[in-house]
DNA sequence: ACAATAGGGGAGTAATTTATCCCTATATGA
DNA sequence: TCATATAGGGATAAATTACTCCCCTATTGT
């Protein structure tokens, strides 16, 4: 298991949450949880592009962190379901505002984050 | 330089705003920015945790995203000035929101950061 | 006997990001 | 003559994140 070497900064509201948000499948995690997507393998369906092992790890760093609660159901095959804490339910309307300021943006950032791409292999 | 080999997803509003959002110092640079903070050496002040090296290439992307302009005034010492776009104003609110946040669990959050770092340290 | 299902984990590696070190240039002031 | 301020960049190292491969558990169904 990999171990941090440097000591994150906490010193305003902005580094706490960017602490406990960064990564890169944390924000769809929660999202898809609130939706109601509740088990390890419908949220693995939900985002094929990650493997199930990055998705768990990431869903045990949101556990970690509080936003999210982890029911173990004592039966084979095994059966999980994760829910949201009430500090992870908080944290919805936020990302809520996030996604709206993507969408409402959409056309315009899909083009400067794509000409990035083109200039590069233009040379 | 550094090129990227991964194209990024962009199906939703909020891959949009992590593509452009996503690194360590930018939104604290957009933060300053927005407050009048606008020579790179000013930045650099306010954030004396990054080097001016690692300031500027993040202040590039921004600009990249057209997220912030660059004014270079032809003088010498040299002189760089720079603002934030209609585009990136918008996004002033947002970070509103994720420092709210942030600030209104300040506390618990604290607590639960660190205490995965007490976890490691005791073995 | 064997595959399928559901959740999980160790080891190793690839990709990416951030940091460090050391240079460039020019004018001003001591 | 030499340090300072100002903005920047190349090369490289370090830190971090994400991924792939292969393994384990136990039960149900074929």
């Amino acid at each position: 298991m990999y171990e941090r070497k440097m000591i994150p900064n906490l010193t305003c509201g902005l580094d706490l949450i960017g602490e406990v948000l960064y990564g890169k499948w944390k924000i769809r995690l929660l999202w898809f949880i609130n939706e109601g997507y509740k088990r390890p393998s419908e949220l693995q369906r939900k985002i094929p592009d990650a493997s199930g092992r990055v998705l768990n790890m990431q869903l045990k760093e949101l556990e970690d962190h509080e936003l999210i609660m982890k029911k173990i159901y004592p039966v084979v095959p095994p059966k999980v379901e994760y829910s949201l804490t009430g500090l992870g339910k908080t944290l919805i309307p936020v990302i809520s505002v996030l996604g709206e300021w993507g969408d409402n943006n959409e056309e315009k950032l899909r083009s400067v984050i794509l000409s990035r791409f083109n200039d590069l292999s233009g040379h």
